[in-house]
RNA sequence: UGGGGUAUCGCCAAGUUGGUAAGGCACGGGAUUCUGAAUCCCGCAUUCGUUGGUUCGAGUCCAGCUACCCCAGCCA
């Protein structure tokens, strides 16, 4: 588990500590995080697993992961790993409860059989459609079933014939007895038992009846000793079915589960619902669920997101009850934070302009000393020659006042290396700049007689014979605006969220690194080690772009 | 005259029993800098959806409005 969190105050800490005070739960805060493995995890799934596990970890209580998978038409196994792996790579861990809510399928199945016993459920033949229709409507109260008030002994045989496969998909199903007049349409007679002859991923055919999820949750809540079932706003109007749930079976008002919503994470330019990131992989305007522009877990590792950058930011987000939209501005704010402590620099030229520095030897190659990081004491050689390469975009023929990187004439300093002064442009027949004749001062470098005069521009350069060919992608949003609510989003795509730039150059420490390590490339931003990359083929992913204030100026 | 929620700075979000509006992001200004990065200062709600009321005093209590979100799957 990480350490050192510092919890913020939120709504659900203060509940917690009211109980404490209460003296309710004196064995400990438990927690759960109940994924449907029918998808991958989402950041705002990292949202609640941080909720949850950082909730127990405050209270040094215990969270457990449950697969909450009672629907097997549209779950499976495939999922299950990749959630568990996500959840490990956050950080969390949740020892050996792993659990699914169908290794209680058993229990459950005597919970609904004490129900019926019970008086408090019964076994309902109406149809889909006739059931849709008794329900009522938001502004009308529902009808009673005509099986409403069938025997608790048929009630229990046709339950055991409903397992034992006597009937067909839809042909009957098992509902809470509770009011059909009830303003919140959840309390009319949920269905808690449907039929379906589908094998299950866990338990194969040995059931043709599953439990709905507001049947088996609460009810799995009780049996792992859940203390703080924390759920999403939308379930709120199920609190009152959850509780009657386990007060009509006779669990503890003391000790039992009790149920607390909180508003799901909203980010701009960002979807969030399965539906349409699933959307986005099978339509393929991604590469797949770990493309990094996607908002999964595995996109954001893969794009080179720290764990500890997405956990900082659902902590800084906060928790709270009303719906919002947060600024993914504050999730990039992370990551360049946590980057900028843990990444080590190193040099790498995307639009490369070949410069030529005169009056330095053709056959010299010069190693300079570089940190790796501005405060540490690592250090590496960057390979120093008469030809370089910079940053296209530092240099400008006619360039304003402000502009302090190099122009004709102009002097500028090379990062670790000397001060160079331009002397001559040279163009093509089009009369786009393409390379740069210069003048270095051999004096200037780190420690030598002119290395303290005041220059104002420092630049990053790669040597163009000992630089290694690096391919990087950039990134943008996947959507434009903030697309979310429309009802098309694919028409809102951003037609430049990914730009390939295979022609860049960096400088060679970095021929062996591995996937998934991250850089910073001077000046440029926060650079992660692709999954495509290999010796013979480097490629990087930008994390998230340095700030730029010049880019800012600019723009006034 | 269905029910359940939520409304505090451009975006999040603290505001325990009423005592006179935290913090972060973004933004603006300055210092510093061999990354126009980082760092460091400084600024940024006389006001808490709205209208009234109670009170010496209300974001916090009361009443009425208004806006937005969720609910009529044998999904979760």
């Amino acid at each position: 588990m990480p350490e050192n969190v510092n919890f913020l105050p939120n709504f659900i800490h203060n509940i917690i500590d009211e109980d404490l005070k209460d003296g309710k739960y004196a064995d400990g805060i438990h927690t759960r995080f109940p994924p449907e493995p029918n998808g991958y995890l989402h950041i705002g799934h990292a949202k609640s697993i941080c909720i949850n596990f950082g909730t127990a970890q405050k209270y040094k209580g215990l969270c457990n992961l449950r697969f909450d998978d009672t629907n097997p038409t549209k779950e499976d196994i495939e999922y299950v790993d990749s959630i568990q792996e996500d959840v490990k790579w956050l950080g969390f861990s949740w020892d050996d409860r792993m659990f699914y809510a169908s290794n209680y399928f058993d229990k459950l199945y005597d919970f609904a059989v004490e129900l019926i016993k019970r008086g408090k459920a019964y076994v309902c033949d109406l149809n889909a459609e006739q059931i849709k229709e008794y329900r009522g409507t938001l502004t009308e109260p529902g009808i009673k079933s005509p099986y409403r008030d069938r025997s608790v002994e048929e009630n229990i045989d046709l339950f055991g014939r409903m397992k034992n496969g006597e009937f067909a998909d839809g042909a009957k199903v098992l509902r809470a007895k509770i009011n059909m007049a009830s303003p919140n349409i959840t309390m009319r007679d949920p269905i808690i038992y449907r039929i379906s002859h589908t094998p299950h991923h866990r338990t194969g055919e040995k059931w043709c009846i599953y439990p709905m999820y507001d049947f088996a949750h609460p009810l799995s809540d009780a049996i792992e000793g859940i203390t703080h079932s924390i759920c999403t706003l939308e379930f709120e109007e199920h609190r009152p079915l959850y509780n009657w749930l386990l007060e009509s079976l006779g669990f503890d008002i003391n000790s039992r589960p009790k149920q607390i919503e909180f508003a799901r994470l909203n980010l701009t330019n960002t979807v969030m619902s399965k539906r349409k990131l699933r959307q986005l992989v099978e339509g393929n305007y991604v590469s797949g669920w770990d493309d990094p522009r996607m908002p999964t877990i595995s996109g954001f590792r893969r794009r080179g997101y720290t764990a500890a950058s997405i956990r900082d930011f659902c902590e800084q987000i906060g928790v709270a009850k009303s719906n919002s939209l947060v600024d993914i501005a504050m999730l990039e704010h992370c990551v360049r934070e946590d980057l900028n402590k843990k990444a080590n620099r190193v040099m790498a030229v995307l639009h490369p302009l070949k410069v030529v520095i005169t009056n330095f030897p053709a056959d010299k190659r010069e190693d300079l000393l570089a940190e790796n990081r501005p405060d540490s004491d690592g250090t590496r050689y960057v390979p120093f020659t008469r030809e370089i390469y910079i940053e296209q975009a530092d240099f400008m023929e006619n360039a304003p006042k402000k502009f302090f990187r190099l122009k004709p004439e102009g002097e500028v300093r090379l990062k670790y290396a000397y001060i160079i002064k331009c002397n001559e442009v040279i163009k093509d027949t089009d009369g786009n700049v393409v390379e740069l004749h210069c003048t270095y001062d051999p004096e200037s470098k780190r420690g030598g007689a002119t290395a303290s005069r005041k220059i104002k521009g420092t630049l990053h350069w790669v040597s163009v014979k000992e630089s290694l060919p690096v391919e990087v992608r950039l990134y943008d949003y996947l959507l434009k605006a903030d697309a979310d609510n429309q009802k098309d989003f694919i028409t809102a795509l951003n037609p430049n969220s990914l730009t390939v730039l295979s022609e860049c150059r960096i400088e060679p420490s970095v021929a062996w690194v591995s996937q998934g390590t991250k850089y910073q490339f001077l000046r440029e931003g926060y650079f992660c080690v692709d999954k495509d990359s290999r010796k013979e083929h480097l490629v990087f992913n930008r994390v998230v772009g340095l700030r730029d204030s010049w880019a800012k100026a600019k723009r006034k």
